[in-house]
DNA sequence: TCCTAACTACACAGATCTGTGTAGTTGGCG
DNA sequence: CGCCAACTACACAGATCTGTGTAGTTAGGA
């Protein structure tokens, strides 16, 4: 049902899902603002029309390619810690995840941070997208530091949290991957020292 | 001597010292690909051309921006750094610098990350101030580390700004200072779990 | 007083940006 | 077959962008 819908949205409307692809892509290695429309409608190979009729503007692109990326993110976060069966292993291989994930030659930094970065009003949607996806992860990192058995699992999410978030800031400046390395062990000082 | 010329140089261009004042409020509120250079120097109350002979391109401003940006912060947690005595206390001033920092009202995130997420080419001017910027704090923190006696200060240094970047970035997105305080408080614990 | 560096005013080139209007084509499904 | 939604091609409006060329003004110092 939910299937044939998806079949549905992506079989009879091609044309979207090639510019979400073009539009990933450019956005996030180029930057927002530097991307015009023109761009992306001309790598997807999909009329400028057709990306007007679909998301309404560039704005409702930049929005659909967050939260596309955000469901990717998830979904990938949610595969890589149920593969891992110890509890306190789920809340390192979240760090794991994210030290392989900027392996990556051409790595960036966080879509959503740079989004934030790059548009100042705060009520944009794709900086809602971006709220909403922090969230996402640090209930993620809630519910495993839960099951692991912390005592204030919300307090250990939200720290974190802001590992992985100063890593990937640090990681983009510096163009180097050690920020993250920096950030595990910190994070497996820290859920040491707190185990049960 | 090196004050002669400072007066010579701001006294004798005032325009450069005008665009320079209009350029940060703009470029970091609004962002630098938003803002243009009919804007800056408007807002400067002066001429384009003189933004032009002063500093050769938009790309020569944001690297001074940014460069000014630089000096002023370092120079200010310079200062709030000697006013405290104890070597562990001045570590923990460096966080309620950053915290009083983002009582402005208008808080836009680190205006280097920011930069960094605005300009994908790691070879642009800007970026380059931008890393030397957080090698500098590194740096500062290092030294600090170090006075206060740890076995390993560098080590420290990169964990404590760790911290500070992902504090600044979570604000950010968040428009909330509550990040600083979660910084806080875990710099606060690594700091006394390797005091002495 | 005169020289000169700093700055102004302003027009302009050429590119690029978001967004729209319109007429025509394609392909799957009932 | 014929309908209809999806998509195309393309021109165009109007704003905005960076950067330049040029002639003229202003003010401080030798």
């Amino acid at each position: 049902m939910a299937d044939g819908e998806e079949v549905r949205s992506t079989r009879r409307r091609p044309g979207a899902e090639r510019l979400l692809g073009a539009a990933s892509d450019l956005f996030y290695r180029e930057g927002i603002r530097a991307v015009g429309v023109d761009t992306v409608s001309e790598r997807a190979g999909v009329s400028k029309r057709t990306l007007y009729n679909r998301f309404g503007g560039k704005d409702g692109l930049v929005a659909e390619y967050l939260r596309r990326r955000d469901e990717r993110w998830k979904a990938y976060l949610q595969g890589v810690t149920e593969a891992v069966d110890e509890p306190r292993e789920k809340l390192l291989a979240v760090f794991e995840a994210y030290e392989e994930w900027l392996v990556g030659q051409d790595f960036r930094g966080c879509a959503f941070a740079n989004a934030v970065a790059e548009i100042p009003d705060p009520d944009h949607p794709a900086r809602v997208v971006a709220r909403g996806h922090k969230e996402g992860i640090e209930e993620h990192l809630a519910v495993l530091a839960n099951e692991a058995g912390f005592e204030e699992p919300r307090i250990l999410a939200e720290r974190l949290l802001l590992l992985l978030e100063g890593a990937a800031a640090t990681a983009a400046m510096r163009r180097s991957r050690e920020p993250l390395g920096v950030a595990r062990s910190l994070a497996l000082e820290l859920i040491d020292a707190r185990w049960r």
